[in-house]
DNA sequence: TTTATCGTGGATAATAATTATCCGCGATAC
DNA sequence: GTATCGCGGATAATTATTATCCACGATAAA
């Protein structure tokens, strides 16, 4: 049960793309920027854009930038977009299976009213949502910009400008 | 990003153990009963049992039972059980691999204060620890006693009784 | 118009996790 | 003594995750 390094490469990457409006930032340069791959992290940018997270802007000098304003795109959002929508937990209607029910005559209890273990992961799960759409893109930037010294992100905005 | 079926193996399970109290089941009956491999039941026992949430009756006509109290078990407990307990995100501190800074002199900011990404996500692991810690075997017992009709929680009951 | 750049999708593969089985050991009931 | 049962280790099949490479089309710049 651990969420794949696509959710904190593409979290670190988004927060990257808020600075950058109209213009867009290639794949090549978020990866060199943090030192991981390229190709894989291209990946998720896919996800991402399937996703209606990022837009991508084709050709030289393309590259991808926020296909929503970051007030509108949360934690919950960048998870799903990554690691698909399947519940966390998937029940296989284990008690369906019980030696004593007759498989051709299920009794209402096993098959009209949900199963309760079911109900409470399911529930789990939304608790985690819920609190991951209350998280914004927006809202990290801003944490962000007041924690870290002014100094390096602007040296940050720099370097992704550098060749523009 | 999902739970093993160890989880909803082991919480079927001990929903059966709640009735027997001194006594123990095999894990040969709570297999036959669920049709589902004995011997990869047992692997998730272990792990219960290594958690002490059940407990095991060696040698002939052993089995397990309850360790505690089902009112102390919480589906939470069960999950680290059958899962273990690393968090949900691990956080490979992607933000040190900053290109712009220096690797053998990193800032206060990069290293004394915690990673805002992977701050979220642990909380929002934590959302559903503690529902989860809310929903306790005994309660999950109460339940389906209501719901599931008494005629078949007595079936079920005389199964796992016939042959002690 | 050429050339270099960049996203896109597919193929492929290495690694790790999950799912699953089997067997021999020691403990215990009968 | 013998059949039963938990226990731990070895092993393997299957699937998911992580990762790379390449050919394609689109585009900017020379």
């Amino acid at each position: 049960m651990q969420f794949s390094v696509g959710v904190e490469y593409s979290l670190h990457c988004l927060l990257y793309l808020v600075d950058v409006n109209e213009r867009s930032v290639g794949i090549k340069d978020l990866a060199a920027y943090q030192g991981v791959s390229e190709s894989y992290l291209s990946k998720f940018f896919a996800k991402l854009k399937k996703n209606g997270i990022v837009e991508s802007v084709p050709g030289a000098k393309g590259g991808y930038r926020l296909a929503r304003a970051p007030e509108t795109i949360t934690f919950w959002d960048v998870v799903e977009a990554v690691e698909g929508s399947e519940p966390f937990f998937k029940c296989t209607e284990i008690r369906q299976n019980e030696i004593i029910l007759d498989r051709s005559n299920l009794p209402a209890s096993h098959t009209k009213s949900p199963c309760l273990i079911h109900k409470v992961m399911d529930e789990a799960e939304a608790q985690m949502k819920h609190f991951l759409q209350s998280k914004t893109l927006k809202w990290l930037y801003d944490e962000v910009q007041n924690k870290v010294p002014s100094v390096h992100i602007q040296a940050t905005k720099e370097w992704f400008e550098r060749n523009l």
